[in-house]
This record gives C-alpha cells, structure tokens and sequence, in this order.
RNA sequence: CGCGGGGUAGAGCAGUUGGCAGCUCGUCGGGCUCAUAACCCGAAGGUCACAAGUUCAAGUCUUGUUCCCGCAACCA
C-alpha cells in the first residue's frame, strides 16, 4: 500500500471495580484482531485501550476493602492491564481515567460547555424529608408523608448540572440516518432511534455531588463530573484534545474509525457521546460497533452463579492462541456467543490440532522424509494445483472484505477453510505414493512447494488473530517473504529449508482436561464464597433490624403494562397488605394463592407502576427464581427469627 | 395494541438483488498411511415455526397466527 491511511480504533474503557472475566476480555481480543489486520494493510494505526476508574461504586468498594480509592483502583487497573498483556493485544495507549491530562481536559471541557450555555445547573426537584435526609417524588409519598417516617415532607430542590441533550437531537437523527454505517449492528440503529431519539432526548445529568471519588468540577468543587463526560471523553483527550488545543496525534487520528463496545452502552456511544463531540465542535466516530456477549452455555456469567470464566485460567489451560481463537471464532455478527470449557477443548481439538496443526506437521515432515527438508521450486502445474490457488485466492478476498465488514469471525473461519483446502490436496496428490519411485519424485518437489505456499499465504492471514501461532508456522516452513500483499501471489517461497517440524497444538484429551478442570475450579468456588462471607460479616444487631413474618397469599393479580410485575394481597394475621413483587415470570394465581410465604414488613414502602408496595417477599434464585415458603404450618403473623 | 431482531438437519450457524437448501461439529459407513487415533470421501438426518397470498418459480416478497430474544418500562 502506497499510501498510509490512518485508522483509530478504541475498545471501551474497563471498569476497574473487578477482575474482568472472559466477555470483558473479549472486547480487547476483537479490537485487537482489527488492529492488527488493518495494519497489516498498510493503515496507519492507533489503537487505544484504557480504564473506567471514578465513580460511587468504587469509592464503597475502596470503603470496604478500608483503602483510599486510588490505591484500589491502581491495583485493578494493573490487573486488567496484565491480562490485555496476557492476551497478545496491541494497543498503542493505555489511558486511565484518572491520569493527570485526562482530569485536565475533563474540567476544561465541563467548564467549556458551561461557558457556552450547553450545561446549565439545574435542581433534582423533589419533596424532602430533612431528617432522612433523602428525596421523594410525589407518587412514593404515603398520605402526603414521608413513606420512611411519616413526617411531613417539604418542597426542595438540589443541585445539579444538566447537558441540553434536546438541542442537538435533529442534528444527531439527520447525522444517523446520513451514515448507514454509524451504529453496527443495524439492528441496534432502529432501537435508539425509536427509543430515545424520536420520542425526545431528556436533558442528561451530568454531575453528581452524593459522592466525592470523581474529577471534581473546578469553579464548583461540591460537584464532581459524572460518569458520561468523565468516561467517554477518553478517547479524545488520550491523542491529546486539550479543549484550547490539540496535539498532532489528535489532529492526525481524530475521529475514531471504529469504536468497538458492548451492546450495553451502545446508547451512550450512539446518542450522548455524539451530542457532546457537537457542542465542542468536533467530528463525529464513523463507527460504533456494538458485539455482543459471551454467555456461560445460555446463562450470562455471574459471580453468585459460580459460572465466571476468567481469560488468564484458559490461557494456564490452553494458551494465549486458542483463547483468541475461540472468543474470535464462536462469536458470530450481532449476537451474542456461548463458551463452555467443553466447547474450548472441542473446537481446540477440531480446528487447532487436527486442521492446522496436523497440516502444518504432515507437510514439513514430508519434506524431511522425501528430500531432506529441501524445498524445490514447481515444475509443472497441473489441475489440481489451479484449483488449489484458486481457491486460495478467493479464500484471501474472502477474508478481507468480511474484516472490511467486522466479520471477523467469518474471516477467520476463511482462513481455516485454507488449511481445509490443503489436507484435501494432500489426499487428492498422494505425495506417499510420489515418494515411492524416482520418477515421480519431481512432481513431488511441486506438489510439497504448493502446500508450503499456501501454509505460508495461511499463516500471514493468520497473523491478526493468532500472532504467535503465525509465527511459530513461519518458523517452521521457514518463509521469509511475509508482507500482506504477498497473499495473493502464489509463488513468492524461494528454494530453501524448512524448520523442524514440532506440534503447533497437541490434542487434549477432553475427559481428562474436563475433569482436571472442574476438580480447579471447585477449589476456586470454595475459596471466594470462604471470602465473600468474611467481608460481609454483620452483627445480630444489624440482622435483627429486618422484621420478618410468615404472610399467605390472599389474592394475586397481574400489574398492568409490567411484564414483571406481580400486585399480591397477603395476610400478616393483624393485618392484610399489598405487595408488588417481579416475579411474574415465574408466578401467578395458581401456583400461589394460599401460600406461607416469608415476607419483610418493615420495609420502606414504594410505589411500583402507581401501586403501592407495603414489604418484600423473599425468594431465592436469578434465571429461576423460587420462593421461601414455610415447612409445615404455622399462623400467618408469626414471627420469624 | 411501546420499539426492534429472530425461528433453516441432533447442536451451532450461512443463505446477498426470488432460480436445484448449504457450512462447521456430532452420528454411521468407506478410503488412506505423510501426519497429532490425525486426514480424505460417502451416507443418514429438513413440512426452511404455522397458515394464507403474489409469482412460471418463495427459506427469500405481502398479510395473519404463534413462540424466542434484545431495547424501553419495570423488577428492592
């Protein structure tokens, strides 16, 4: 490629509130794999990942874990840095969201957009109750009164900054509609539009001051900037936007090609985050890509359901390479994808050992048995032999325009379709029986030239993602011309020869890695809950501040326009109340009137869909969820203890 | 009737502008021996969710029905 174009592409930055498991790894193999293609190609590119590191939830966890915040978040951030390492990836720039230029930039910009109208303070209006200290809307309050104490509440209002997200909303669906391209999958275009765009933006609240660990606004210190402005501006302020200026790197990458992020924030990506970039007057990314998750078999992946998989234990258990190869090859467009340690070894045994490997190891070893691992130049081409580079040269087209799309699984399933083609070669040629006799022995030297030719086009389309692997291949055929373009010449290998042949992936026996694996992790389980329950000791005091009581189920209804909701009537012996309850998936009329069930009675009460909520029910469960009932019978009323 | 996506072989998926229903894994049978019990070939397996319509021709277009998923709402 003559001329280098530029390409930017982020992934989202990682929040550092916890070791990210396997799906948050994903984002940065994927990134990673386009990265590297697209520079391959002769793009000029910069490649930025990061961290998320402000915010409530991390300043409760730095509370808990008794450490200042920073300390608590450097030591996440370096584990998450130590597992893009781990991966393999790429990236040009780690940016921190609470490295010094960052903070910077973010209060310039928060002041900018003040300065001109584009923020304006306004009040979370509400009625308060001074000594709960806490706000209530009109439909939770009780007979007018504090729903907490009963005391009267009065007309208050606090502080906050609010982005006049409405201002920009027509320009922002013209912008949309313009580039087909802009939000990726489409599916997801319709979605916003629909959901938020059409039926008008609400003015977003950008500042908080119910917690201090956050890049303080500079001319209101008691505020500090909130997560959207605070986390999405990384991407400019890492090339160096400075708001009154802007570095070379930013003047040469800016905008962002491709933003690569999960399907969660494409809504901050695809509406907010394009609003602020107008009122500062810059251009707008050309693509948000929105993948998908992985999910543990059909479940998502959650610490309480034991099913997180952790990308640096599959790493111990199967190498760098196949996890890459895994996560970027089950993962199809637009949906999300399913790992299991079953499916690794699988699809580890299926296409690693038996089709590339085993391609890899039969050629070179071929080429040691019949010629002492020389290699000859072709002399002759017969039909076969077009098929072969044929198919190769579709296959190399093939592969590129599905990255030009993101397909990124598809491309590398084209790739493998190399290695399916050449184990068909062989058995079409029959080199064994070449090898028998001198006379044939010349058309040997050709078909063996052709097979390391296409393993050597393999392994340069191979390289984006699984770099080492490529390597370690080249190594083997000991090929020397590696530069993309090269892929489609059939020809460029010279007289040579080859490496030794070694096993790229060596086949895992499944029951065994299965059992070894299941017996690891049980351990594992065992430790965290042992830890969680030590962190969250309370006292019998603290327990007994819950009043539970054994209720029955008078009535049930369904709530309307709530899908989850479920209005129960419930008998407390003294008195009967209303509970609104989601456990409508799972409930209803018949499997649940006229049940004991445990139910918490001095729970502030709250208006769920304008009904109001006198208490909870406790169940137990989250894909499927059961209630606590009671073993035997006991009067509704009685106490639980 | 809030908005959107989807239902294709046992599993996971592809099927672009209508033109012989495909890929990977799995199962069964055969071949081969260079290679990691690997590789290659063949077979079985489909009412393309259901129903109606347009058309010479529908997995593909239209309408209705049904089920699943996502977003929103809402779940404490």
């Amino acid at each position: 490629m003559e001329k280098k174009e530029k390409f930017y592409i982020t992934t989202a930055i990682a929040y550092t509130s916890k070791k990210p498991h396997i799906g948050n790894t994903y984002e940065i193999i994927l990134t990673d794999a386009i990265a590297r293609f697209k520079r391959q190609q002769g793009y000029d590119v910069f490649f930025l990942t990061g961290t998320d590191e402000h915010g409530e939830k991390i300043e409760q966890l730095a509370n808990e874990a008794k450490i200042p915040p920073k300390q608590y978040v450097d030591s996440v951030a370096k584990e998450i840095r130590d597992i893009w390492d781990l991966m393999n990836t790429s990236y040009d720039k780690f940016i921190r969201t609470t490295d010094d230029y960052h903070e910077e930039t973010v209060q310039k910009i928060f002041k900018k957009l003040y300065d001109q109208g584009d923020i304006y303070k306004g009040y979370y209006e509400g009625l308060y109750c001074t000594p709960c200290e806490s706000f209530f809307t009109e439909t939770q309050l009780v007979d007018g009164k504090c729903p907490d104490c009963g005391r009267e509440v009065k007309q208050a209002k606090e502080e906050a900054y609010f982005f006049k997200m409405s201002k920009y909303q027509d320009r922002l669906l013209k912008y949309i509609e313009d580039n087909p391209g802009f939000i990726q999958p489409e599916s997801r275009k319709k979605e916003m539009i629909n959901n938020f765009i059409k039926p008008g933006l609400q003015d977003l609240c950008v500042s908080r001051t119910s917690f201090k660990w956050g890049i303080p606004v500079d001319f209101d210190p008691k505020h500090v900037v909130y997560v959207w402005i605070d986390a999405l501006t990384n991407y400019i302020t890492a090339l160096g936007y400075k708001c009154d200026s802007k570095d070379d790197l930013y003047k040469k990458y800016w905008p962002a090609d491709v933003h690569v992020i999960g399907k969660d924030i494409i809504r901050f990506h695809t509406i907010y985050w394009p609003i602020m970039l107008m009122a500062l007057g810059e251009e707008l990314p050309k693509t948000v890509y929105g993948h998908g998750w992985y999910l543990f078999g059909e479940d998502k992946m959650s610490k309480s359901k034991g099913n997180v998989i952790y990308a640096d234990y599959l790493v111990k258990k199967f190498g760098v390479d196949a996890v890459r190869y895994y996560c970027l090859a089950e993962m199809s467009f637009a949906q999300d994808g399913s790992i299991t340690y079953d499916a690794i070894i699988n699809k580890y045994n299926s296409d690693l050992a038996n089709v590339l490997g085993n391609l890899v190891n039969r050629t070179v070893s071929m080429i040691h048995k019949y010629f002492d691992g020389k290699i000859y130049l072709p002399t002759d081409e017969k039909d076969v032999d077009k098929e072969l580079k044929s198919s190769i040269a579709i296959i190399a087209d093939n592969v590129e325009s599905n990255m030009n799309k993101l397909y990124v699984a598809d491309a590398l399933n084209e790739v493998m379709n190399i290695a399916r083609k050449c184990n068909k070669y062989i058995d079409e040629t029959e080199p064994w029986v070449l090898g028998k006799e001198e006379v044939t022995k010349e058309r040997l030297k050709t078909v063996l030239y052709n097979l390391v030719e296409s393993i050597r086009i393999l392994s340069i389309l191979l390289e984006p993602f699984m770099p080492e692997t490529a390597t370690k291949i080249q190594k083997q055929i000991n090929a020397n011309e590696l530069a993309y373009e090269t892929v489609k010449t059939f020809g460029k290998t010279q007289e040579g020869k080859v490496g030794e042949a070694v096993p790229l992936f060596a086949r895992l026996d499944d029951k065994k890695v299965l059992e070894e694996i299941h017996n690891e992790i049980s351990v594992e389980k065992k430790l965290a809950t042992v830890e969680d329950e030590k962190v969250n000791v309370i006292t019998i005091d603290e327990f007994e501040k819950v009043q539970l009581k054994v209720g029955q189920v008078l009535s049930v209804e369904k709530v309307e326009k709530a899908d989850k909701l479920l209005k129960l009537e419930v008998d407390l012996g003294t008195e009967k109340r209303v509970i609104v309850s989601g456990i409508a998936k799972w409930y209803n009329e018949s499997n649940l009137l006229n049940k004991k069930i445990v139910v918490v009675t001095n729970l502030k009460p709250v208006k769920l869909r304008g009904i109001e909520s006198n208490g909870m029910l406790l169940a137990a469960g989250e894909e499927d969820v059961k209630l606590l009932t009671i073993d035997g019978d006991l009067p509704a009323g009685t106490n639980i203890h």
